[in-house]
RNA sequence: GGGCGUUUAGCUCAGUUGGUAGAGCACCAGCUCGACAAGCUGGUGGUCACUGGUUCGAGUCCAGUAACGCCCACCA
């Protein structure tokens, strides 16, 4: 394959069908190797496949190559969410279809096959990446075992008493029409009127308050003041008269208020926000629900039901400013909780939810995230700013379709919750029920739960799907906890910390050892990348097409773990050329290696020395780094070291000794060859975990044979011997090197070409160099075509400098 | 308002325990020499955001300021 001109579509070809073929990244069950697991982030199946997953996935899936070559036992499977809301919406929007207005199970069969269909085009692109997964661990969030270990899950939190059913006011999104958790808000700045109220006192007098949302005056139950504001304090006791509507509402303190904010009188409506939610429950208030799950107005709202809450605002202003209790009004900028999926305002309404609760435990999951070491460190931070101000429990049931169903009936006689048994899961209660009477009053009709679950609820299980927990023995399994979950930053406060909550609840530990955190791609000038700004990069596909795999990944590679990092085209040249360089760098090793064969009698000249140490140095920085995901500087490293220190000088300084063929020149020569072999061979190996492609073909051609390794995704990291760690061949490498940067730049400034022959060059080289000449005289001669080199020690020269004094054309 | 991060060459970014600032790209000059012009050689270019402090010495440590970004809070 050296032969042809370095092709990235026949290398990527040839390079993925040897994996394929011989298994290499199959996890092995028998192994009593040490085992490596990931975590892998299961993307959400939602249409789009965009260079931040090609970022993020392949910062991690360099590493599961890393561990393999250390020996490990790689357990690397790939995941696949297609459950929940956005594969509902998207099987919506393709097939132009209401879920709610069609047949449920019709529904969810569009919904798989939806999935499905993306599923395949998400395993093509990985696949043409060179994302080692082992395919064969593969799942999806809502095949059948994935359901069964999410269903188990839940019946561990039942059991545990950590999952409770509950009719309170919820976040809730009107839109999709369901429940939604803490963790799916999203703060939205919004432009709206602030209106001061005239309430009557009953008994005479008034106040005003100031609202927002004027539409839920009906809801209207209670208002409030400061208790230590002296303005109001006459109010305190009174009652006061809704507008409008009439009925009589208590006035009372709250520590809340806030008294500089509107006119230090706030109506408090159930429910309008957060605070309303928590005066209801604190002072026992009455309950008024003027709007309804969709988003429009109840029939207590009077004269505006049926209108959604924003129509329903601008008809109540005109009713009020007729009724002369609207005093005011003025424009004001205020943010606003909205469901992430649909942009829409939150709102809180009275439902029956699953929560599982996360409030009582939140030190024991500060402390579970000091157990995970975070790279970076600063993200266990983020971690533990999320835990510490959690408000709610995790609302886990969603009033939708396509979802794991809750494994739960419910007694129509007592309304006694009823759980699977393990052996039934999984289970849609919907489609069956219970065989056995009600253990509490002995009836027999049974209502099914028709909720499903969070989409977390089952993505937070990964780790037990991947150690098949509670299956019975037998499929390939990795153990508890993980060793590594990579994932990006934004999502820590959902899957990290979802995953975190059943790990604790469920087995009392950690679910991973490492936590490895992505920033996210930017666009060109540091923008973040949006679809409507229209500055997303090229499609991945596309990319890969272009540049090949080994380019794309070259340029995830290049950032560091935790940054943002600007896409760009000029690392994706950068990674080509690499290719390229690698390439050619070892059609001139296939030249010189040719009939050669290791041979230890033959002793190593010092710039091979030099070429060793370097090596060994090398390999330990790249392993430091490599060990604690820092992929980007590694790759850095092992750049250096092939680029710098074995193409543009050790391979120009051994020139000259790899053309002698003379009997003279023998030795010399094999110890050359010797020291090429070694680099190369060792250098492919450290490139194999970025740019595995090119890396892999290189190996086949020079390397698998004689090393007896059939893939470098297999070949052991390498391992230099204590022998090739020599200072000594360090300090007279660097002699040498700079050697050839004087006369490089004497021949710079007289405009000669390299190749022209010198007759003499005259150096003065300082101390620290001058006892090195000698030993690398010779490659030095050779690589520059000086005939004579004249060093003399030099006085006054600085310890490491090197000063040509002239030089002669020949 | 709270938390976190970033700020180093024209651009994108590295700089491990404090010891005279680095890479790639871009730019300038030169080079087709026996792997490679997607290359090679040499070079230009930086008060390391700012202000103080610790130190013999600070890009690096400490305190503060500013700009930008992310997360959280903020619905009266």
């Amino acid at each position: 394959m050296l032969d042809a001109n370095y092709d990235p579509k026949a290398i990527d070809a040839f390079a993925q069908e040897l994996w394929e073929r011989l298994g290499v990244h199959r996890f092995d069950p028998a192994s009593t190797a040490e085992v490596f697991s990931i975590d892998t982030p299961p993307p959400t199946v939602s249409g789009s496949l965009h260079i931040g997953h090609v970022f993020s996935y392949t910062q991690a899936e360099c590493i599961a190559r890393y561990q393999r070559m250390r020996g490990k036992n790689v357990f690397y499977p790939f995941g696949f969410d297609g459950n929940g809301l956005p594969t509902e919406r998207l099987a919506e929007k393709e097939h132009g279809v209401q879920g709610r207005s069609m047949p449920r199970p019709d529904f969810v069969a569009l919904c798989l096959q939806t999935s499905r269909t993306y599923e395949r085009q998400f395993e093509a692109l990985w696949r043409r990446l060179g994302i080692s997964s082992d395919w064969s661990l593969a799942y999806s969030t809502i095949d059948e075992r994935c359901m069964r270990i999410s269903q188990r899950g839940f019946l561990d939190l039942f059991r545990k008493g950590e999952v409770y059913l509950k009719t309170s006011p919820t976040l809730w999104d009107t839109e999709t029409q369901t429940a939604v958790a803490q963790a799916e808000l999203e703060a939205k700045e919004k432009r709206t009127l602030f209106n001061d109220l005239r309430f009557d006192l009953a008994g005479g007098g008034s106040l005003t308050i100031a609202t927002t949302r004027p539409e839920l005056l009906g809801a209207c139950v209670a208002v409030f003041v400061h208790p230590t504001d002296p303005r109001h304090a006459a109010l305190l006791g009174r009652r006061a008269l809704v507008p409008l509507y009439g009925h009589e509402v208590p006035v009372l303190a709250d520590e809340k208020v806030d008294p500089a904010k509107g006119t230090g009188c706030v109506m408090c409506c159930t429910f309008g926000d957060k605070t309303d939610v928590e005066w209801y429950q604190k002072h026992g208030l009455a309950l008024r629900q003027v709007l309804g799950a969709d988003g429009r107005m109840t029939a207590l709202a009077g004269p505006e039901e049926g209108l959604y809450a924003n129509q329903a605002r601008k008809a109540i202003l005109e009713r009020l400013k007729a009724a002369g209790h609207l005093l005011a009004s003025r424009e004001i900028d205020h943010v606003v909780q909205a469901y992430e999926r649909t942009g829409r305002e939150i709102e809180f309404l009275p439902t029956r939810q699953w929560f599982v609760k996360v409030l009582d435990k939140k030190a024991d999951l500060v402390r579970m995230g000091e157990q995970v070491r975070w790279f970076p460190e600063h993200m266990g931070k983020r971690y533990r700013n999320w835990v510490e101000g959690l408000e709610w429990d995790w609302c886990i049931s969603r009033q939708r379709f396509f979802g794991v169903p809750f494994p739960v009936w419910y007694c129509e006689g007592c309304s006694e919750v009823r759980v699977a048994e393990d052996h039934e899961l999984p289970v849609d209660p919907t489609a069956r029920m219970p065989g056995t009477p009600c253990r509490a009053c002995g009836g027999s009709a049974w209502r099914a739960e028709r909720d499903v679950m969070d989409t977390w609820a089952t993505s937070s299980e990964t780790p037990q799907v991947n150690a098949r927990w509670g299956d019975p023995a037998g499929a390939p399994r990795s153990p508890l906890p993980m060793t590594l979950r990579p994932q990006a930053h934004d999502i820590i406060r959902t899957w990290a910390f979802y995953t975190i909550v059943k790990s604790w609840i469920h087995h009392r530990q950690v679910p991973w050892r490492d936590a490895m955190i992505s920033g996210h791609v930017q666009a060109p000038g540091k923008q973040k990348i949006s679809k409507s700004k229209g500055n997303a990069p090229t499609d991945p596909n596309t990319l890969v097409d272009e540049h090949g795999a080994d380019a794309v990944r070259y340029w995830a590679l290049s950032a560091t773990l935790g940054n943002d990092y600007v896409y760009s085209t000029e690392d994706l040249a950068r990674g080509r050329a690499l290719g390229v360089k690698l390439w050619n760098a070892a059609r001139l090793a296939r030249t010189h290696l040719a009939g050669w064969a290791p041979s230890p009698g033959d002793p190593a000249q010092p710039v091979d020395r030099w070429m060793r140490a370097r090596l060994a140095a090398g390999v330990k920085a790249v392993q430091a780094d490599l060990d604690a995901y820092e992929f980007g500087t590694a790759k850095g490293k092992v750049e250096q070291l092939f680029w710098n220190d074995l193409c543009d000088n050790y391979l120009e300084l051994v020139k000259g000794r790899l053309h002698d063929t003379s009997p003279a020149g023998a030795t010399a020569r094999r110890a050359a060859q010797a020291g090429l072999f070694d680099a190369l061979s060792t250098i492919v190996r450290l490139l194999a975990p970025f740019v595995p492609h090119v890396a892999e073909v290189v190996w086949q051609a020079l390397f698998a044979a004689p090393l007896g390794c059939p893939s470098v995704g297999r070949a052991p990291w390498p391992a230099p011997p204590p022998a090739w760690r020599d200072d000594t061949a360090l300090a007279q490498g660097e002699a040498a090197l700079a050697l050839l940067v004087a006369v490089r730049r004497w021949r710079s400034e007289h405009k000669l070409s390299p190749g022209v022959p010198l007759a003499e060059a005259v150096l003065q080289v300082g101390s620290a160099h001058a006892p090195h000449v000698a030993a690398v005289a010779d490659d030095v001669r050779a690589a520059l075509r000086v005939a004579r080199l004249v060093a003399t020690p030099g006085t006054g020269l600085a310890a490491d400098a090197v000063v040509l004094d002239s030089a002669t054309q020949a």
